[in-house]
DNA sequence: TGATTCCATAACAGGAACGTTATATACATA
DNA sequence: TATGTATATAACGTTCCTGTTATGGAATCA
């Protein structure tokens, strides 16, 4: 199962990508369709070396997959590592909607989470 | 209804704080309940002003909530920024249904808990 | 009162992040 | 072949982030 010990670099990536403003606007548009660098970068006021080093960040961070038509470069969603982030953040939100009977249950799996690291 | 436009520094900020793994950890102890600034810094090998500095950020992010006691400032978890973030990641995972298949009944525990709001 | 505990803030250093312009590379086309 | 188009990379500067040590303030206790 998924570790949600006290480091994790996926985690540290993911949600440091998500972060940006521009970021996730990319990731907006891209929720849309693939599109090649230019198409991504023309609504923004930067330029074209900041938009690759962007969409660098979010392929490191495993949220886009890139491929190459032609002499251009397409970008396209990979819904998988952000679903990491969703189950993060999913998981300790049940601290704050569950009864206080439950939580000991909870607190027990994530111990065991962080022992499987 | 919550704005997703492109930038949010409110998201800025909640991504932000989550992607350090210290802050991840604090997060984590405090969904035990709420702790002193000295209970929190124990496990981890950092020195207590970079903790310190650490739940600010928490703060600041709108993730955490500070009291006094005593001599003591005690933190507390607040989730609904939390579930700004979640709220995000469920936006767009609408068009990524493909890769978040056993992830939608928990997305729509969610959904609710924001509309309970 | 004086000492101790708990925490915050200031000042600083090292490195990461984000922007720029200039340039290189690869493919497409005339 | 020469030229234009699409994208990446290099080099650089500025700002932000995270840690440190030193210090200050407030509450507690001897």
């Amino acid at each position: 199962m998924e570790s949600l010990g006290y480091e994790n670099p996926r985690l540290d990536a993911i949600f440091g990508a998500l972060s940006d403003p521009t970021r996730r606007a990319i990731l907006a548009r891209l929720a849309k369709g693939k599109a090649s660098v230019n198409e991504i970068a023309e609504p923004f006021p930067i330029s074209q070396p900041a938009i690759s080093r962007h969409l660098k960040v979010l392929e490191n961070a495993g949220l886009i997959a890139r491929e190459v038509d032609e002499q251009r470069r397409l970008a396209t969603i990979k819904g998988e590592n952000l679903k990491a982030a969703a189950g993060w953040i999913d998981h300790f939100s049940q601290f704050w909607t569950t009864s206080f009977d439950q939580l000991d249950g909870l607190l027990a799996e994530l111990q065991k989470d962080r022992e499987d690291e």
